[in-house]
DNA sequence: AGTATTTTGCAACAAAGTTGCATTCTTAAT
DNA sequence: ATTAAGAATGCAACTTTGTTGCAAAATACT
């Protein structure tokens, strides 16, 4: 079996051509994808609707987490192991969004620090996105 | 001459009556707000296009900034006089999102704590959202 | 293999955002 | 105060993005 294929039946979900085709893409990524990555790859071969469809029940699955971004265009990353396994999902890594090469990157070793927040105030999830030029156009 | 006005001439912009009720809308505003949030206020008065228009022009000259969201829907709030006094402009307070009254506030006391990239990164800037139970809606 | 259930594609629609251009308003200088 | 130059606005048309219902196809289970 398919590592695709064992992470759709670990999650419960049926394994169909056009999910085996998502999740390729992402796990063949470098980095986070918008919905408009995905269907720049598979327009052709899967209807918009469809990859709408299949990146909320990956997001509903825990098998892909969303990225906060400030232009209106949603960055979906594959979850890692860690990440998915441990019963209740959280990803408390830290997200680097490149300026130059406009990539969004999981700094999976960069955990988000602990803030303290106000009386009255409860936290159910932390999200830090940091940006900035990345490795690669550093050079 | 008005708060709004000062505003707006500090920042070398002209004053126009679409600026200042937008404006007045932040202003008036405890949280930070949609595009959404300010057509529903003003779409009778101005234009849509013209909402855009202005909210791309604020931020531009930082007399607002954006919070990064999930739900494609970018919320914008009034920098404080710290943000825009200092020459360069920077939003270091965290954001926190209710998830029952749905309001975006700008938590000014909570400083973003730093973070140590990987080498080879360099950071710009840097964002924070926490996302729970507000004060209010704790009650 | 056969059937219940899920997923997909299509069509139609709704909402969000953009662009060009003519008109109107602001500003700043006389 | 008037006016001319420049900036901002409104409108129309359009593009992109996201949603919904339903029939057809694919999947999973026995």
């Amino acid at each position: 079996m398919s590592r695709v294929e064992s992470i759709l039946k670990n999650s419960s979900l049926s394994v169909t051509a056009s999910r085996k085709r998502i999740l390729d893409i992402f796990l063949s990524a470098d980095n986070a994808l918008a919905h408009q990555d995905i269907e720049v790859k598979c327009a052709d071969e899967y209807d918009r609707v469809t990859i709408y469809r299949t990146l909320q029940t990956f997001l509903e699955k825990g098998i892909i987490h969303n990225i906060p971004t400030t232009d209106n265009a949603v960055r979906y990353a594959l979850c890692n192991d860690t990440c998915i396994s441990s019963g209740h999902h959280h990803d408390n890594h830290v997200h680097f969004l490149c300026d130059d090469c406009g990539k969004t990157l999981c700094l999976d070793e960069v955990m988000i620090p602990s803030v303290k927040l106000p009386t009255g105030y409860t936290m159910k999830e932390i999200n830090m996105v940091v940006s900035g030029t990345c490795k690669t156009c550093k050079k």
